[in-house]
DNA sequence: GCATTCTGTGTGACATCGTCACTGAAAGAT
DNA sequence: ATCTTTCAGTGACGATGTCACACAGAATGC
């Protein structure tokens, strides 16, 4: 019964497809399916071509790229109320994803199937000014990751990301993993953590940072050099 | 008289678009044009959205950002047989672009308006396979940008760079062209080359660079680590 | 309990890269 | 020829990345 519900209304959640035409609404609503991942779960990746299109109801993917050396990248993360277009190039050419994402929390996200995303997209306009805005999106996403990867200072980025990971002031992350957020190694944010430490900006636990001056770290985060 | 033969075979320069349905070829070809640009013009950038999609019959276009600190990025080249597609996500969208491209010699294209890419997106399967397989390539190219930049070495990369510019065994570029390619400052190109001439791999002049030894510097550019 | 293993963190030394402040040389402009 | 502009070279220094460790808390096994 919930789920019957959340079948006929998940559409007014995602902005763009309100607009849609009503018989769209319908075929769209028929032929995909709500789907349940649990946490960690690896959504597409190499090796595993995503055969849907996702369009996240609860939850939040996190798209990163696995490096030849072993070493990872976060590239950008799909929200609640988002979805997963980029998979969807792939999803229409074919080819493989050198990209995977992961569930960061348990996911309940519409499945689109490929052949129904093929209709939509020839079938309505309003469909495809949807999937073509959120590809803009993912595309300045990743114009902005590789701006910041090759020219921002990296204290300066740490202060952003531990605000945009913060949640009632704490961050609840290894060293390890926030490296992997920046595209750095531990080290560097081991010291730069440290030295914020220092400053009383944070205090440090084992998996955890806790934010103590919120107010100093953004003043940081919006240095503008 | 030139002119019309090639709006007749154009298509066939295209890989993806041989497929094409006869009636959907015959309408791309009717409501496109053949447009010309010179040397150095900018074919779309922030504040002059892109109107068209461009299939590029020949020259070649440089895409790059623009960091809020002027500096410059190349994110990749489209070339001969290739279409500007990511800019088709913002000619959808509306939305205004952070990155510009650049005809970097003489530019002849066809220019497919919206509202034709519109249509052909709607009617043809194989329309939509081309761009959106012209999507994941693009895609692919992005994360390999972000990957290189986030974890390469600059010489190796460097040496990368050097033999996929190079054209009769020269490089004409200055050290601030290389460095906006690699995303880095020119002081760092300089030391580079000077090493690189140092060992006898290149002879550098004002403006170029000629390979002296690709041998090396391609058992370079290979390096794993 | 207590020893072992695994994972996360701290740190010093060093290499590479980015920034700043300059210098001077080469090509173009008048 | 002189002036201007563009390109390239360089030393000093700070920031970041890499390597090789040490060490401490957590989890596991006995």
């Amino acid at each position: 019964m919930v789920a019957q519900i959340a079948q006929e209304n998940w559409i007014d959640r995602f902005m763009g497809l309100s607009r849609l035409e009503p018989a769209i609404k319908s075929l769209l609503v028929e032929r995909s399916n709500v789907v349940d991942m649990p946490e960690d779960s690896v959504i597409f990746g190499p090796g595993k071509s995503p055969e849907n299109l996702l369009l996240l109801l609860d939850g939040t993917v996190r798209v990163q790229q696995i490096s030849d050396a072993g070493r990872e990248v976060v590239l950008y993360r799909v929200h609640a109320g988002e979805s997963c277009v980029l998979t969807t190039a792939c999803l229409l050419a074919y080819e493989d994803y050198s990209a995977e994402g992961i569930a960061e929390i348990p996911v309940r996200a519409v499945a689109i199937p490929r052949k129904v995303f093929d209709d939509l997209i020839s079938q309505s306009e309003a469909f495809r000014n949807f999937v073509f805005s959120a590809y803009s999106k993912r595309i300045t996403d990743l114009f902005h990751v590789i701006d910041e990867i090759a020219f921002r200072r990296m204290d300066i980025r740490l202060a952003q990301k531990l605000l945009e990971l913060e949640k009632d002031g704490i961050v609840k992350s290894t060293h390890q993993k926030m490296a992997a957020e920046l595209g750095t190694a531990r080290e560097v944010i081991s010291r730069q953590l440290s030295e914020f430490q220092r400053r009383d900006w944070v205090v440090q636990a084992r998996g955890q940072i806790e934010l103590k001056d919120p107010a100093s770290i953004k003043k940081l985060a919006l240095t503008e050099a």
